[in-house]
DNA sequence: GACTCTATCTTTAGCCA
DNA sequence: CTGGCTAAAGATAGAGT
């Protein structure tokens, strides 16, 4: 009958509303598909159906990993702004973790190295992403912030094994930057 | 003229790739909206444009983090292969690197460091997404691979200093497992 | 470039085997 | 359910502004 249009609400029917997911989902992916090729830009989907145990994944679940990795380390020209939002985010998480912390002393130092990974990897997410080719360029650009956090992580592991043998005295005076090297713009 | 029909190809015109880029992705985050609102399901799409700093996101970054943190707590067996697979991934990048490598060896480092990375950021991943209160248990399941990691990055940060010093002896044998520690399952 | 305007192609609702 | 069909709705390539 009306063949064609419907109304832009859920379909309570059920046997009608797989039917349609099933088909809108192949397009969606066809898209995407299309999208990517005529384009050749990176992108990924991810669908949960209701029924069904796996998501459906496009390019595959391990392209989108690398996809999503990248979202979560966040681009370039906004990474200082939205890094900056990550970075206070880590360290709430921190701060929140110290309070009931006597017991958890140990964790404490995973959180903490948390936070360096995350500025490292913030720091590698366009080397992660460039054919490799472009590693020369990119990871001398990337070299500097390596020293740095190279010399954060000395510092962190100092402080561990300080922490460890329960005598610290003195050995490394932290830096009044309290979140570590920044990616300065 | 031939009005519609496109060949499903790279296009290399850049003004008219961009017109397509820019339409497909609006039609692609419509698409999406519509199979979320007829059949009530759960989902997301990013999308990198070539030229664009932030990726768009459907249905939005928030949405999307929690869309992908599910993604991210798949079953063991899953999770634990596609973990497997990222690794083998990053060790062929890494071989293939090395072959072009004498003149890039600070190069090398980095990507040597990019694999340590990855393999900390993969096994905090789970503490990454989880709330407060499960860190604990995370943290010690953590911890043995956290270790391992450092000694590893010990071991790097040793190599490095060596060789800038360009008087290496032997101060750290390799390791024969060159892809650092493992998770294994 | 970005927007608008169609002709044309693609997707898909509804139906049936 | 799975797959095919067809016509209506929707997406979009190309051209003009």
């Amino acid at each position: 009958m009306t063949r064609g249009k419907i109304k832009l609400e859920y379909i309570a029917n059920d046997a009608e509303r797989r039917a349609s997911f099933k088909k809108r989902k192949k397009g969606i992916m066809n898209k995407m598909n299309e999208l990517c090729t005529l384009c050749d830009i990176q992108g990924c989907i991810i669908i949960y159906g209701a029924h069904e145990p796996q998501p459906t994944v496009w390019p595959s679940p391990l392209d989108a990993q690398q996809i999503i990795s990248r979202f979560r380390e966040l681009p370039e020209m906004e990474q200082t702004q939205r890094l900056f939002n990550q970075e206070s985010y880590m360290i709430q998480r921190v701060q929140k973790s110290h309070k009931q912390a006597e017991k958890f002393q140990r964790i404490n130092r995973l959180t903490d190295m948390e936070i360096q990974m995350h500025q490292c990897m913030a720091g590698l997410s366009s080397l992660q992403n460039a054919p490799l080719n472009d590693i020369t360029e990119m990871g001398c650009l990337a070299e500097q912030n390596m020293q740095d956090i190279m010399a954060r992580m000395e510092e962190l592991e100092k402080n561990r094994a300080t922490t460890l043998q329960m005598g610290g005295t003195s050995s490394s005076p932290p830096r009044d930057d309290a979140a570590g090297p920044s990616f300065r713009n």
